[in-house]
DNA sequence: ATGGCATTGATAATGGTTTTCAATATCAAG
DNA sequence: CTTGATATTGAAAACCATTATCAATGCCAT
């Protein structure tokens, strides 16, 4: 696992943006600074810092996978705006908790989960 | 919107599935009675029955849309095997009521959610 | 310094889904 | 029942985000 100059753009990049990210949008960023990067570099190196356990995938179900910086003390869930697309995240520790006991309730063992809220935002309404 | 009976067999299809199916999977059952129809046609159909309500779409986060049949009495949320996929089905009030209530706490207006809990099943322990 | 091997970038491939378009079928009106 | 307007179909191509391929290049332990 090499540092090349390729992929210290990638993670400041990264790093920098902050919110949730598509590989498309990193591209898009490095590229504006410098151009010869190449497309698939970009996925795969997002790829990786999801498998290094730096980012997390997300996917609000438009087919997109975004990423975020993933920090592991604080798992969190996120609400999204159906008009203006607004990202707001959320952790509500009561309701994990039911989401495991409805989990063993049904004779699962929960290992994860995904949820995502929408609705609208108060500036849109 | 006519009646034809390539729409009139992929409803039935669908309707006699059941469960959880893939345009994919729609298209393979129809086919074996009638070889003769094209998969755009079954891809097309069951989106029309997803706007008209009679079919929800539902992801397990591999890409593929499944689609099942909407009850619009009773929500529910879903939980899938990481080992076998086995899906169950729940329907949990408190957390539905939890949701909408994190939902106004972030001042949003809540409209849906999609949750889908990842675990190991009884029988895969 | 250098050799082995990971990484890169351009491009092609993938896979589920959607579009296109000419041919065909449906349905309302006559 | 015909007709005609229009919706639908099937085959094939297009889409689109993502992944794989592969020769050229770059990194780094020796």
């Amino acid at each position: 696992l090499k540092l090349t100059s390729q992929r210290r753009l990638i993670l400041q990049a990264f790093l920098e943006h902050g919110g949730h990210v598509s590989s498309e949008e990193l591209y898009d960023t490095v590229k504006a600074d410098t151009p010869g990067i190449g497309q698939a570099t970009v996925y795969r190196t997002i790829k990786l810092l999801a498998d290094a356990g730096i980012a997390n995938e997300v996917s609000f179900g438009d087919g997109v996978i975004r990423y975020e910086l993933n920090r592991e003390d604080e798992h969190h869930d996120h609400i999204v705006c159906t008009k203006c697309s607004r990202q707001v995240e959320f952790h509500d520790p009561a309701i994990e908790d039911l989401q495991l006991k409805q989990a063993s309730r049904q004779g699962f063992t929960l290992q994860f989960h995904r949820m995502v809220l929408y609705g609208i935002c108060r500036d849109c309404i």
